[in-house]
DNA sequence: TTTGAAACAGGACGACCGGTCTTTTCTGGA
DNA sequence: TCCAGAAAAGACCGGTCGTCCTGTTTCAAA
């Protein structure tokens, strides 16, 4: 059964299946551990399609980066704060989604953002500002949620610092919880987040001094 | 003022030499973008001798997670809110030197630990398990002291929890602070969590630069 | 039917990887 | 003083890396 396959000249989806095996390979094993050859072996696919599609081994990490890590956050976590009721409900959404799937899956592969971005940052300005602009509109598009039901000016302004608090817990959660192996962290955060979150304080400046149990 | 050494001859020390080097090198490039002959170039020694204080890579990246990783947590973490007067002081402190240093180097090195934990927890178990030991003794650390301040047995039990969320907070928040390369995501976080924990308005940082040492 | 460009095959390439080897140099205890 | 063994040197190995090159196949327009 090797040999027998015919061309099928498909330039779209053999990138396609290119791309996809590439993001789950950066994903699983890193960006450096992943050998081109690998790349070539798991999609099946020779070298010079490869080179035809994706000149350099760079190319197809910003290819992956912004053709399938972009889609990714896109939908696991912009589109699931977009469409929630609230900007609380739509973030304990993404959590809860996402420490489920770890749990099915039983290893945690990490973000697949925050896994490039910390591999990737220092290694290269093209990737790098990627992966920034990645983060900017994952954080604006949580802070826009928040903005949206806070009439008070001063804490629509606070909105801002919250998403990048937000973004950041989760990012922290799923990196401790890809140290540990398993989705525990994820959920912690996510609790402390509600209660954070939780609490609507209509007030001006009246920060809490302590959270009253509830 | 090359090849005019004579041997040393002190073995500590240049085992000591040839993991600061890498310690400093997996943090700059990651364990696998750095290769032997890099350390051996950098820390000016030959094959022969990093052989025999590390006979694999991959023992010179666990004694590097164990001798540097660990210490440099201790140090710029443990030690820092240990001795702080508060949990809460303690935990600005340490965003707040870390966040000082970035911006004095100019560039955003990331996190040691979350540099290393992201891309070698799921390459190796002894990795792994070495990683999610300096994790644990971290947020336990942190815990303590939050558990110190707090009468409540309730809110004592929380303790455990709400350091599980700084300390994400803190991972996440240099991850984001690599990928754009200043330290601003690091000042957000930690006047958030201020707001969070406690009772210190979002002030500039009005943090003592040296703290008394009774 | 012809034809030119795109799509793909398959392997060659030089560089470099991590690791091993033998040899030489140094040292502390007997 | 001697010497067993640790410490360090430096060449060396097989394997693999990313890239590139030369053909061959396929499609679509002429």
């Amino acid at each position: 059964m090797i040999g027998e396959k015919k061309r099928t000249y498909d330039p779209l989806a053999l990138r396609a299946r290119i791309l996809d095996v590439a993001a789950a390979a950066f994903q699983a094993r890193g960006y450096h551990s992943t050998s081109t050859h690998d790349i070539m072996r798991e999609a099946g696919v020779t070298g010079g399609a490869l080179h035809h599609h994706f000149p350099t081994k760079k190319s197809l990490g910003l290819a992956v980066i912004k053709e399938r890590v972009g889609p990714a956050v896109q939908e696991s976590w912009i589109d699931t704060v977009r469409h929630a009721r609230t900007a609380l409900d739509g973030i304990l959404r993404a959590f809860d989604d996402i420490a489920e799937s770890i749990d099915n899956r039983g290893t945690v592969l990490g973000c697949p953002l925050n896994n490039l971005a910390i591999e990737l940052s220092l290694a290269d300005p093209e990737f790098q500002e990627a992966m920034r602009h990645i983060f900017a509109v994952w954080r604006d598009a949580v802070a826009d949620k928040l903005r949206s039901e806070r009439s008070d000016a001063q804490q629509a302004r606070q909105a801002e610092e919250l998403a990048t608090f937000v973004v950041a817990s989760y990012s922290g959660a799923i990196a401790i919880a890809k140290a540990q192996q398993n989705a525990e962290p994820l959920r912690t955060c996510a609790r402390q987040l509600a209660a954070m979150l939780g609490q609507r304080p209509p007030a001006r400046r009246r920060l809490a001094r302590e959270q009253p149990a509830s």
